[in-house]
Formats: C-alpha cells, sequence, structure tokens
DNA sequence: AACCATAACGGGG
DNA sequence: GCCCCGTTATGGT
C-alpha cells in the first residue's frame, strides 16, 4: 500500500471551515435561555447593499399591494446568515390546544419559531428594561402576562435596514424555522386587530427555496347581481435572500400559506418584521411564537433541532471536573 | 390555524 | 389517449 494512502486514513479530517466567522460580542437578556451572537461583520458589510436588486410591485389583483425582492440580501451571503441564526437563536415548538368539533383537539406547530420585540405602548431601555412609551417610566407589572425580549442586534440590525428602505416601521420581529418538507404554515391571514387597519409586513426567506402561495378571501356576492371575476391564485417560489414587502389591503383581502411539500427539502428561515401598535399583540405573539415549551438550538452534528439546556451549554467545550471518592 | 379525508392533477409508461 | 399512482389542492371539523 502507499504511503500517502495510509495517512490519509488517519490522518483526523480537516475540521471544516466554519460557515462564518462568529462575532465576539454578544447579545443578552434576562428573558432569553441564552445569548446571541452580533451578525458576523461580513454579512453586515454586504447588507449594506441591500436591496440587492429594485423591488418588483404586485399589485395586478385586486387589493394586493406588495413589493418583492428576488433577491433583497445579497445572494452572496444569504445562505450565510441561514445557516448563522439556525445555529445562533433559540427556536419553540408551541404545542396548544384548539375546540374541534367541540371537542379539545392537540396542536402541534408543524415549524420551529421564536419571537422578538414589543408593542408601539412600551420601549426597551438602553439596559434591557420596559418602559412606558410616553412617559418613559418603568411599566407596571401585570402589563403584559408574558415577558417580551428585546430584538437582538442580529435582526435589529436586518430590521433597521429595511425599515429604511421602505419607509416602514417594525417593532416585531417573528422568525420560523422549517426544517423540512414536512413544515409548513396554512392558509392564514396576518391581519390581527393589534397590527392596524393596513399592515406591513416585511418577510425574508433564507435556506431552502418554499412555494408561497397567495389567494384571495371569498367574495361576497354582489347585490347588483353582477358576475364577480375571482382573483387568480399566485405562487412564489420564494429563495434564499428574498424578500416579500405585503402592504395595504393585502393583509384583509388575501390569505397566504406556506404548504407541506414531498421529497427532500432543506431547512428554511423566514423572518418578518411588522408593527403591534397595542398591548394585546405582545401577549398574543408570545403564547403563539414561544409558548410554555423549553428552547431548542440547532444541533450541527445531528443536523437537528434539540432540546436546550442550560447544564449541558455551561459545560459545552469544558472537560467535566474529576470527582473524588 | 391544523388535521384529515377525499378529490384533482399530472408525469411516466 | 389511458391508466397508475405519488403529489398537490380543497373543504369540513
Amino acid at each position: 500500500m502507499k504511503r500517502g494512502a495510509l495517512d490519509t486514513f488517519f490522518k483526523p479530517v480537516a475540521p471544516k471551515k466554519p460557515k462564518y466567522e462568529a462575532s465576539t460580542q454578544q447579545s443578552s437578556h434576562a428573558s432569553y435561555p441564552f445569548a446571541v451572537s452580533y451578525l458576523p461583520e461580513a454579512f453586515a458589510e454586504q447588507l449594506q447593499f441591500a436591496p440587492a436588486e429594485e423591488g418588483r410591485v404586485m399589485n395586478q389583483e385586486r387589493d394586493l399591494d406588495m413589493v418583492y425582492y428576488q433577491p433583497y440580501i445579497p445572494r452572496s451571503i444569504a445562505d450565510g446568515m441561514f445557516e448563522f441564526l439556525r445555529q445562533e437563536l433559540f427556536f419553540y415548538r408551541v404545542q396548544y390546544t384548539i375546540k374541534r368539533g367541540g371537542a379539545p383537539t392537540a396542536i402541534n406547530t408543524p415549524r420551529f419559531t421564536t419571537v422578538f420585540g414589543v408593542d408601539a405602548t412600551s420601549r426597551f431601555t438602553e439596559d434591557g428594561g420596559l418602559v412606558d412609551a410616553k412617559t418613559g417610566k418603568g411599566i407596571e407589572k401585570g402589563r403584559y402576562k408574558c415577558t417580551p425580549r428585546p430584538i437582538p442586534q442580529c435582526l435589529g440590525l436586518l430590521k433597521d435596514l429595511t425599515e429604511g428602505a421602505t419607509g416602514c416601521e417594525f417593532n416585531f420581529c417573528l422568525v420560523n424555522y422549517y426544517a423540512d418538507g414536512k413544515d409548513s404554515i396554512s392558509y392564514h391571514s396576518d391581519d390581527e386587530r393589534f397590527l392596524g387597519e393596513l399592515p406591513a409586513i416585511a418577510s425574508f426567506t433564507l435556506g431552502a427555496k418554499r412555494d408561497f402561495l397567495m389567494k384571495h378571501k371569498p367574495i361576497p356576492p354582489s347585490t347588483t347581481g353582477e358576475s364577480v371575476v375571482e382573483p387568480k391564485q399566485i405562487k412564489l417560489t420564494l429563495g434564499s435572500g428574498d424578500m416579500v414587502l405585503m402592504k395595504g389591503e393585502t393583509q384583509r383581502n388575501w390569505l397566504h400559506s406556506v404548504p407541506k411539500r414531498a421529497g427532500e427539502q432543506g431547512g428554511r428561515i423566514n423572518i418578518t418584521y411588522r408593527q403591534a401598535l397595542v398591548r394585546g399583540g405582545t401577549d398574543n405573539y408570545y403564547t403563539y411564537n414561544v409558548g410554555t415549551g423549553g428552547a431548542f438550538q440547532w444541533n450541527a452534528r445531528e443536523k437537528l433541532m434539540r432540546a436546550w439546556s442550560a447544564d449541558e451549554d455551561a459545560s459545552e467545550g469544558v472537560t467535566p471536573p474529576k470527582q473524588d471518592k
């Protein structure tokens, strides 16, 4: 056998080049299960070129008012940002019960979620405290049933840039992780009262492409007896770095979904920025995007989301102390 | 907003 | 052009 072959066999595999250069700074808060790294500087630099493409106005159908950026985040960094966020954020698999045909039914939300932000009646101070938006004084305990979480630097940077480019204002960031084609979200509108009448929502895709379906809500029969033309269903295949800005009448009149898909699909992260106007929005979002269960974190070795435990986190990369007899 | 049963679709042979 | 069957769409709960 050749000498080189043995060397190849025994030499430990070269450590994989990291997909991103981790920052030394972190966003911390008492409400976080663990600190979240700042966005790597290389990504932050490239984000200054966003939007990478001019937005395409989509208003060809009735009540449709959106802009499609293909992409918004430069393709050169979109997959890297996907890897970064999947690794550095904590996620939840929310469970709750609904009444189905009178009987309580368990719902396991078919995706991982996490949420940051607080509605417009409050704001975070520099040190992470919550104060009333008007008076600047500490909020009464009891204003929220949940514990609102400030938006970490890595997601706040993209929020600020998007606000600047679109002229919209956001105070919430929802993140969804679709692990594979079985993870999905069924048809719904983001038309909750606490978002106001004509909400603007910026929705980013990172990682695997997924179909994004839109259909008009049922149109009530016209009182004059004229026939109405149903708007066409729309299918967008959202790729890594793409962004759709939904605004105006869109949420009031259209439903959207990311349906289950057969076959092998990689993971996809969806980030949405939106503005909640009143307190009810804050508790609602934390109920359905954080829930009451524990956090999950991406395990790169096993390639899956794993239940996070404070103990294991503390001993990460550290040899456990020997026990004396 | 999800599950599930069932219908409709559509590419391969 | 038709059948097969996996995938996708739809409607009731």
